[in-house]
DNA sequence: TTGGAACAGTTATAACTTCTAACGTAAGCA
DNA sequence: TGCTTACGTTAGAAGTTATAACTGTTCCAA
């Protein structure tokens, strides 16, 4: 790695920590690439010597999310965590940076295409979310939702997971989400809720009968 | 009502209307008010004859949403629908125009706050489903999250259900909320998946056992 | 060691944005 | 008929993204 190679993936890497702080008190869609010049002491269209847009910057900043966010889960199912452990590793990780978390599940730019890379990453996390559900004892009744999913598991990307498991993972995902994005949008602020407990109590459903 | 005050709420109806045909097209973010203003054939600064500011039209359009919302809920529970068909109506009235959900449910800006007379709306819109959900045969196992929310129930203002509706009540709003956001922001797109049985399925989970 | 190429960062500029200020005009009302 | 009010205009300030053209530095290789 030449110097200049060195140098160049610093001051990238300096950019995007700015631009995640920027986005913590401003929101997304307010982030500024000159402010950001600012903030490091240089001009606004130096910045493009580093990202040839905006759009560059804001697809390299979900690119490190969902990275950040495979690895914890990843990291998590290394640890011997089911799928329960999942779900906490996963809210953890949101609660965190709920930011982090809202720029990738949160509201799409219309248009905005994910580059491929970017897909393959959250195919990994689909992945590790059927392996804990292939460990789960199947639920007794077979719903129709099962039947489908049968003939439709191409997203499953090959994994030879059974219907009651891409099924499992379907619930878990949307129920973990559910809750999860309507705590970190602020929806049960106020309410004085134990959004931990109704976090539980939504997996104890899916998971204990 | 004079006639400037007609031609007045003619002309903020119709700033209105090219606002969500643009968030339809260009997403809440991007939304110009010079554009809609040479829509509408005149002057960017005309416009702020009718909204002070964006934000201030952002606010009417997410007022809007929410009372849209709250009169499809309640014309819903007029019908006669149970707690399935509020979820059916919510679902239709999401697909119908998913900006206008995601305006509501989505990504928040950071520190904004929505007036006094939204989180009204939002409250009639919890109260038609906890009116729906005592109506239907409390769940067998009384769950940690009951005996919390029999002692947190200041959200639900004032109303008298019982701790199993208002645990019901909440787990409808996060399982709702958790298909229809991640199908509105077409994250099952691509996955060939009938998102409606997904939908029927999670709310079967519910209501059903 | 000394060119020369590659690259970082600069200013200037275009085309946008929101929003304020000052002004003319026209509509409604007494 | 005249006065007031409000509408819409242009001008302009202060931002934004992004490109072009220029300067200086750094690195690398002959």
């Amino acid at each position: 790695m030449t110097p200049r190679e060195r140098y160049r993936s610093q001051v990238r890497a300096e950019i995007k920590q700015h631009a995640w702080e920027q986005i913590a008190t401003t929101g997304a869609s307010a982030l500024s690439l000159n402010a950001i010049a600012k903030q490091m002491g240089m001009s606004g269209p130096a910045l493009y010597r580093y990202y040839a847009s905006r759009d560059d910057l804001i697809t390299e900043l979900i690119r490190d999310a969902y990275r950040s966010l495979a690895d914890t889960v990843q990291a998590a199912a290394a640890a011997g965590a089911d799928l329960a452990g999942l779900a906490h590793a996963m809210r953890a990780w949101a609660l965190e940076d709920p930011h982090r978390y809202l720029l990738i599940y949160g509201t799409p730019v219309p248009g905005y295409k994910a580059p491929d890379d970017i897909t393959l990453i959250s195919a990994e996390i689909m992945t590790a979310l059927l392996d804990a559900a292939v460990k789960l004892p199947a639920r007794t009744p077979s719903t129709p939702l099962d039947a489908h999913l049968a003939d439709h598991r191409d997203w499953a990307a090959g994994h030879p997971a059974p219907p009651e498991a891409l099924h499992r993972a379907l619930s878990f995902w949307t129920r973990v989400h559910g809750v999860l994005s309507l705590e970190l949008a602020g929806h049960f602020s106020g309410m004085r809720i134990d959004t931990a407990l109704l976090f539980e109590t939504e997996l104890n459903d899916l998971l204990a009968p």
